[in-house]
DNA sequence: CTGAAAGCGCTAACAT
DNA sequence: ATGTTAGCGCTTTCAG
């Protein structure tokens, strides 16, 4: 080992993790030793020793949606800079989920775990607890760990208010469903469109909200039933982009415009948006994962953390939102 | 420990990991056991034991885009099926990259390795080999290690060919940069344009061949300047559909439709491309990440191994291409 | 400031 | 088929 380079044996685990006593000459020489032996301490014997792994777990419920995959990059960013090692736990269904609770395989592999717009219920937030390790969410809360997530309530109302501030007064809402693997909270941003529409005077017509799947069909079929409606709305408010680009798209095959016949908004400014030219409130999403990974290195290095951070999001206006055509405020 | 629970010290170890001479009896009483006391195996000390750390590193280019998300996935649902743990390694920007081949953090941390979409250069290759790991890529090759992916050349014709089937003469690509960071190998995607267009006794124009990188932004500017000839291109084959739909919001722009006047294709079957009514060339991703996970497990269990697989991929007609107006066979 | 010694919790021969 | 005996390669008291 890097011993026989200096001439210490437990004075090079010192030097390596800079250890207060050493000497500057031994620590410097320790570590031209290490650097030409190619020498890297095996994480097994340290951890074992330490008690400490030097990694932490993800658990997301997708991959292959932008948002998991850009606040995983936030996160993955900071942890790397710290040198910690990522973890990843996929859950994507139920079995997955209740596997991954009942065996716990965070347990004793990471020294703390994050939830990337992973909710979880009572049960599985204590299993959690018990096994002792930090616990940090994005995009969700759990229980009262540290956690990052924009304000979904404010970015429901901007959405909803710029569509009346633009004179719109007949305003659907798809919303979108399974709060439990999607980031963020829809019940408020279903809360925030009723709020709404309730201090500008304007009444609810339950007619006008409907309930799909977190996907562009999902908003392309919501369309349809809103376009069916005998007074269809003159704009559309869409929990998220990517619903909102099925909706916009279900328009244009109906041979509406959009904004024209119809404005459109979304939430996220998924990068579907802006090739699209869709209206949006947009989240910094790679900063929330960011976030999550100084907090987690903070609550690993016994600082205090926040307890919530909640990160800014902003109207986003382009091209799909434009004044009614006949502003029901002119009668 | 477990121990206290049965009767024995390493014969819990060997009934927990089903090695074979144990009695039926001991190991169904030792699981009883590890379950009441909800006990895990710490995988540092089982790992300094044996050698075996359980995990597998990943390594990534990126995480936002979809490729990658969705490899990602496929492999992810392999490996945590054999109860293997994932590191996550992204490896952005040359620094990281530098650092990573430097310091091998996978080192002692993983008992192999798979490239995801990341192509290594030759001293890359031959540090990652001397660590003594297994080696496994997708979307990539590296070396003779195995590896998954699409037949780039294959692909690239099934696109073009198509093209010179409806009757285009005049056929723009908008070929795509940096290959190392790229999944499949993009060279490949544009000598099967050239290729094709000699088969087909069209003359290769050069003018017609743009390069940008990969974005929809990049196929905009690629479009822009394609209609910027004095004899523009009646069909343009991009190598990727994140390209291709950037050059189709260019053509919409200029107020000319596809594809009365002007044909596009792409390479991927990205969800953008059904969501634009893209044409283009599908590959199997999902497949692709699951594949390299079976092909790492394989290589863990001493089995032999494929060295080579290639999954087909497929033509998907969408409405973004048509005959063109004046076929040029016409003449 | 640096050696020496004692494990961390498991697995793998080697016995029995 | 199961118990015994050694370590795996580090980190840490505890002395010097």
């Amino acid at each position: 080992m890097a011993r026989r380079a200096g001439v210490s044996p437990a004075t090079a685990s010192r030097a390596l993790s800079d250890h207060p006593h050493v000497a500057e000459a031994t620590r410097a020489r320790v570590w031209e030793a290490a650097r030409e032996l190619e020498y890297v301490a095996s994480p097994e014997a340290s951890g074992l020793a330490s008690g400490r792994t030097g990694r932490v777990a993800v658990v997301v419920p997708h991959l292959s949606r932008w948002w998991f995959g850009a606040a995983l990059e936030g996160l993955v960013a900071q942890l790397s800079a710290a040198a910690k090692d990522v973890l990843l736990y996929r859950l994507g269904d139920a079995d997955a989920r209740r596997t991954f609770f009942t065996d716990l395989p965070a347990r004793r592999r990471a020294d703390a775990v994050v939830l990337l717009g992973f909710g979880v219920d009572d049960e599985e937030r204590e299993r959690l607890e018990r096994i002792g390790v930090g616990i940090v969410a994005a995009g969700t809360r759990v229980g009262s760990h540290p956690s990052v997530s924009i304000d979904d309530h404010a970015a429901g109302r901007q959405a909803v208010d710029h569509l009346l501030n633009l004179g719109h007064r007949r305003i659907g809402m798809i919303e979108t469903t399974d709060p439990e693997l999607d980031p963020g909270q829809p019940g408020h941003r279903s809360a925030a469109y009723r709020r709404a529409l309730a201090d500008a005077g304007v009444g609810i017509d339950p007619a006008l909200v409907v309930s799909v799947p977190w996907s562009p069909e999902g908003g392309a079929r919501a369309m349809g039933q809103l376009l069916g409606l005998s007074d269809p709305p003159t704009a559309v408010y869409a929990h998220s982009d990517e619903v909102a680009v099925g909706a916009v798209g279900t328009l244009r095959r109906t041979g509406l415009q959009v904004p024209r016949d119809v404005s459109v908004i979304g939430i996220d400014d998924h990068p579907l948006a802006a090739l699209t030219d869709l209206s949006t409130v947009a989240q910094p999403v790679f900063e929330q994962g960011a976030e999550a990974g100084r907090m987690v290195l903070a609550g690993l290095l016994g600082e205090p953390v926040e307890e919530r951070v909640t990160v800014p999001t902003h109207l986003v206006i382009r091209g799909s939102t434009a004044p009614p055509r006949s502003p029901s405020g002119e009668s």
